[in-house]
Parts: structure tokens; C-alpha cells; sequence
DNA sequence: AGGTACTCGTTGGCGCCTGG
DNA sequence: CCAGGCGCCAACGAGTACCT
């Protein structure tokens, strides 16, 4: 049997988090508009054992910006470089709501899936960061991931991995169903990486050779 | 009416090109 | 030979357009 893994998608006070929990190919629960209360009951009601985040587990520390953000950006895959928690708090456009959410996510989870701080699997239930870009740059290959077609293109993904689309309505289901198959992924040990103990890791599916879609 | 799809604004780091 | 300017692009959210 296999373990059930969950993903998260965080967004701002309004959208609020998007929970799927995944067993196997199996969908088993879709629901959006989560507070980080509701995810850790969800978690826990069905007993998942890893809990991909598609938000930052750390802010920046100090002028260096994180080092996974760095190693990512050198395999020219594109993310959002974390602030401090300072800079955040300090700016007025609302642009880190969602950041800080990821905040109360991880600290609702804390108790019951402690944040994996090492790049492997160690056995016990867990979350960590993962980001759905570098996900789909792990399948399908950095020139062909493209984030302005990634409504249609990472639903097709889930569904080449067998996965019925057909509870993942939003984009953010679909997002959060791509951080429950790297969960799957974490578990089996075909996942890599980024980053450090001291800024965080995000982990991303490893595969041997990229998926090629049809278009 | 509701859903889907697309654009724009926000932030910061890297690649690339050019000029001194 | 290196500094600096420019473009690109992740995330979300708000707004708009179009379709059923």
C-alpha cells in the first residue's frame, strides 16, 4: 500500500490554500479556501505521511538571497526571490500576503509533519517546500516549461502522469496535485534537492529523462 | 450567471549585450 | 575586461473579455 502524500497551493487572505490528497493516481480529497487549522486536520484525518508546500519554509536571512532560489536560478528556472521578514513586513503593495500565509501553513503543520531539513526522506511525517514551476521544469524540461500557458499545460502533465483532472477545477488544484505527486516522488527517493540547512531546501522530482507531451 | 482565458502590476536576480 | 542597463520570468490578485 502506498503512503497518501498531500500538496498545498498557498495563496493570499482571500483565495486562501488549496489541499489534494493523492494515494497513488487516486484523488482522494480536492478543496479549496483552507485555512492552515483545516490543512493540518485534513493531514491528519487521512493520515498523510509527506505534505509538499508551494510556498517559501524560511525568509531570506541576510543580503544573500536564499540558496536554493540561487541554484534554481542558475538552471535558469525563474522563482520569486524571498525577502527577509523584515522587507516583507515593510512592503505596502500586499505582494507578500501570500508569503506569509506560507508562514501559518508551516507553523500549523509543525507539530504533526516537522519540516524536512535534509535532502532526503527520513522516514518520519513530514512537510517541505516545493514550487510548481521547477516541478513542471523537472518532467518536461526547462524550454518547455512556460508558466503563461500553465493553466492548460499542467493539467495535461497531471493527466500523462495518470492523474483525473477531473476534481482539479483551478489552477491552484492543479498546482497543488503537482506538489502531492513531488510529495510521492520525496518518499520513493527520486527527488532532488536545492538549497541548504541553513536557507531551506525545496524539492523537486527527479527523473531519469524529461516526458514528452504531444501538442 | 458562471466558467474559462488572458493581461497587467508587483519584486528581484540572472543572462546578455554594449560601452568605456 | 568588467560595469551597467535592459529584458525575462517566476507567484498571486484584480480586472477584462469571451464562451456556454
Amino acid at each position: 500500500m502506498q503512503h497518501r502524500v498531500a500538496g498545498i497551493d498557498v495563496g493570499g487572505d482571500k483565495k486562501k490554500c488549496n489541499l489534494v490528497i493523492l494515494q497513488g493516481d487516486q484523488v482522494l480529497l480536492s478543496v479549496g479556501k483552507q485555512t492552515p487549522a483545516d490543512l493540518r486536520r485534513h493531514c491528519l484525518e487521512y493520515e498523510v505521511m509527506a505534505v509538499g508546500v508551494d510556498a517559501p519554509c524560511q525568509w531570506r536571512l541576510g543580503d544573500a538571497g536564499r540558496v536554493a532560489e540561487a541554484m534554481l536560478a542558475k538552471q535558469r528556472i525563474s522563482s520569486f526571490s524571498t525577502p527577509t521578514r523584515a522587507q516583507a513586513l515593510a512592503s505596502l503593495s500586499g505582494f507578500y500576503g501570500w508569503m506569509f500565509n506560507g508562514e501559518a501553513v508551516y507553523q500549523a503543520l509543525a507539530d504533526d509533519f516537522a519540516l524536512l531539513e535534509t535532502p532526503a526522506w527520513n522516514g518520519q511525517r513530514i512537510c517541505f517546500e516545493t514550487f510548481p514551476h521547477a516541478i513542471v521544469c523537472a518532467f518536461l524540461g526547462r524550454e518547455v516549461a512556460c508558466a503563461r500557458r500553465k493553466s492548460t499545460q499542467r493539467k495535461q502533465l497531471l493527466q500523462t502522469l495518470g492523474i483525473a483532472t477531473a476534481t482539479l477545477k483551478s489552477v491552484d488544484a492543479r498546482d497543488a496535485a503537482l506538489c502531492a505527486v513531488t510529495a510521492r516522488y520525496l518518499l520513493q527517493g527520486q527527488a532532488r534537492a536545492y538549497g541548504d540547512a541553513l536557507g531551506g531546501h525545496i524539492h523537486v522530482p527527479k527523473l531519469d529523462q524529461h516526458i514528452v507531451m504531444a501538442s
